[in-house]
DNA sequence: CTTTTAAATATGCATATACATATTACAGGT
DNA sequence: ACCTGTAATATGTATATGCATATTTAAAAG
């Protein structure tokens, strides 16, 4: 049986953890942005990475991995998905042995459709976190993404 | 070749989308208190559920998973993980069908090791995030984590 | 007391994630 | 031109996550 001191303690970690708050946190937007995605046969880490191929492009895998803060395997595989998709198609790139995410016309005409399901959840989300607060949360969460290691 | 529009526009998405921002700092976040908790042998995500069994007593599987903004499921197995390590056992609960966790002496052990080393990668956390800020970006993540599906 | 029903958990399938290690593909030396 | 070392990507293994569906369990109906 805990101790007062322990549950002080443990109440704090439950309070306080940035990991777990973070995952939650993760978890209840994934959730919310999938569910509106789902009639579109697409999830909204694929989305995301469709447009940063788009936006980004010429980023090899090991940028595009930096830029999303992403470990280079795991964007291999997501990549890879998108790509049995005919989403996007790996090509050579410019600097020697790099391979860079090219997104194809399918991916395109999909992202059309996509955008604006996008931006319905995103202002479900706004809405629901006031715009100035969602501003706060924007700058926060970069900031939480470069936590040191 | 995206137009100006375009540019704006899938820009927007990059910076704005709420889900690539909190899954960003989920991911830099979990890799900190990964890495912090490796030489103990055990996640960040294991240490929270281990202390959510030892704080909140007598939740069921069900409530816990909603009190942790989690799939049943999710939590279905991952407690399993934990009691595979011997690390909590699976009790009947009060309620008709309900199983609950419950942590045994050996977790009990590892998390008097673990909590210490939690509060260096936490507040390292604060330091990176600053107090005040910290404290803000817990209250905007539990908003978060409630966004409407 | 048996059957039915509903609630709770478990399982099948798929994606996302990361670390450790293997493979590959070039640049530069010989 | 060939070898060699290194940088970039790919693969092995393991956990985390969620949806759809199956199984289980116990209450409630008969």
């Amino acid at each position: 049986m805990p101790t007062k001191t322990d549950r002080k303690e443990l109440l704090d970690i439950g309070q306080n953890c940035a990991a777990l708050r973070t995952r939650m946190a993760a978890r209840g937007v994934t959730r919310a942005y999938d569910a509106a995605l789902r009639p579109l046969g697409i999830k909204i880490t694929q989305f995301t990475l469709l447009v940063t191929a788009k936006y980004e492009a010429e980023l090899s895998i090991g940028d595009m991995a930096d830029f999303l803060a992403m470990e280079r395997s795991t964007l291999t595989r997501n990549l890879k998905l998108l790509a049995d998709m005919g989403l996007i198609e790996m090509r050579k790139g410019a600097a020697p042995r790099t391979k860079v995410p090219v997104i194809t016309p399918k991916g395109d005409a999909l992202l059309t459709k996509v955008i604006p399901v996008w931006r319905d959840a995103q202002a479900r989300l706004t809405a629901h976190m006031g715009k100035t607060r969602w501003k706060e949360a924007r700058d926060l969460l970069t900031d939480l993404s470069l936590a040191p290691v």
